[in-house]
DNA sequence: AAGTGGTCTAGACCACTGA
DNA sequence: CAGTGGTCTAGACCACTTG
């Protein structure tokens, strides 16, 4: 049971993540204290701790204090998802990117927009459509409302030439993001704009951002068939793990 | 400029992430060394450390050793995604749940399933199709392929009781996962099963699950029409943030 | 070769939270 | 109120990476 002479947080976690791998550990089950790990791994308790948070980031296990470190009792599939910037991401398969700006507007709020938001009057809103292509095919096209009250400097914005995705993610990042996916038939406005045939199974991917409570803007982005959004790969930017 | 009397690795992370957010630091830019950032802060390098950290998590900043710290100079929008056991899920909408074993077979594996696990011969495969019902409604149909080299106990489960889904994440934790998610079209077969129209949009998720290089599952699981996949939110077993 | 981040230690005190 | 995790410090050494 014990372990003599390891080194390195990541030893430490990776043979707490064994033992709950083998069942060693089971859900529910109450890890040893810091400090006694630390006795046991030789190491100090700030070690420990290192470890133990890899692990709660994780997911794989949960601590409290004076109730210790247990396992999960409700496994989940935890990762990581990164939605580039529509440009970066064509130019980095490399195609050619163009993008198009179809209309701007300044509409009443729908109620499903505010809903979104949060909050019952989102205020003004500029609304945007746009269409990504890569190659000159259709990509991706995003129906985005920006807050006027939070990105006053929106209205000066010349969208044919940066998108408003581009624009709003180098200039106006968030501190809170929900993203919403799912599956919907193409309707005839869309299809024509993405040139498919009316009822086409598209994946969207939906953004609201907000800085602190003000809400920023809300996107539905609409990808071309075949589309694929891809997670758990090498993870650029996050520690080797 | 500067600060004074601050204290705790959050304050620090939440001034830094401020001084992005408000392009003090454009993206691309260098971040000051540790060391000068601790003397700034009247804290401990360590306590810089910390905060950086948690930055690097966010996909604020890149760290690399004599090159120092850099504001990523390609945002992304980085969210998490916790994808629970299909039936906790069912059960957390306060649905009733029950799932139903379509098919159990031991065919040869298509070269497509190969290709997914990574290794041209990934041994002898046990295949299982299973649907599963929220309130006697199809909810999720799955079609799993499982390693029987990597999980020789699997033979013996009796997946009319349990869901295989279940049965895996629960005895069977991986080491990487990797999941796609796309728009796709229902087949007559799939539309069959799911009892929606032939061609209706479905969302599908893929997971591929290894231990250590060996594979374990690939799973295609399809969506109900109306099925969101949320994420962003408040996040359990994360730490507070 | 030198500079910068990565990790570790030993000890201290704080802040929750369960008994 | 007592036990356990959370954070901080000051200093040391290591490991990468760039000039």
């Amino acid at each position: 049971m014990t372990s003599a002479g390891r080194q390195s947080w990541r030893d430490l976690r990776d043979h707490i993540r064994g033992r709950i791998l083998d069942q060693t550990f089971r859900p529910g089950d109450k890890l040893p204290r810091d400090e006694d790990l630390a006795q046991e791994f030789q190491c100090a308790r700030t070690t420990v701790q290192r470890a133990m948070q890899a692990l709660v980031d994780d997911g794989l296990v949960e601590r409290k204090r004076k109730g210790g470190t247990t396992v999960r009792p409700d496994p989940v599939t935890r990762t990581t998802l990164d939605i580039p910037i529509t440009r970066a991401e064509i130019e980095a398969r490399g195609h050619g990117y163009r993008h198009h700006l179809i209309d701007r507007s300044t509409p009443e709020a729908p109620a499903t927009i505010a809903a979104r938001f949060g909050t019952p009057d989102p205020g003004k809103l500029l609304r945007l459509r746009a269409l990504h292509l890569a190659d000159g095919q259709p990509y991706v096209f995003e129906d985005r409302w920006v807050s006027f009250d939070t990105v006053p400097e929106i209205a000066a914005v010349d969208f044919s030439q940066v998108s408003s995705n581009e624009w709003l993610v180098r200039n106006r990042p968030y501190s809170r993001c929900e993203v919403q996916i799912y599956a919907s038939p193409c309707t005839a406005d869309e299809a024509a704009i993405m040139e498919v045939e009316p009822g086409t199974a598209m994946l969207v991917l939906e953004r609201t951002t907000w800085l602190d409570e003000a809400p920023i803007t809300h996107v539905r982005a609409l990808h071309a068939p075949g589309y694929r959004l891809i997670t758990g790969e090498a993870r650029p930017g996050k520690l080797a793990r």
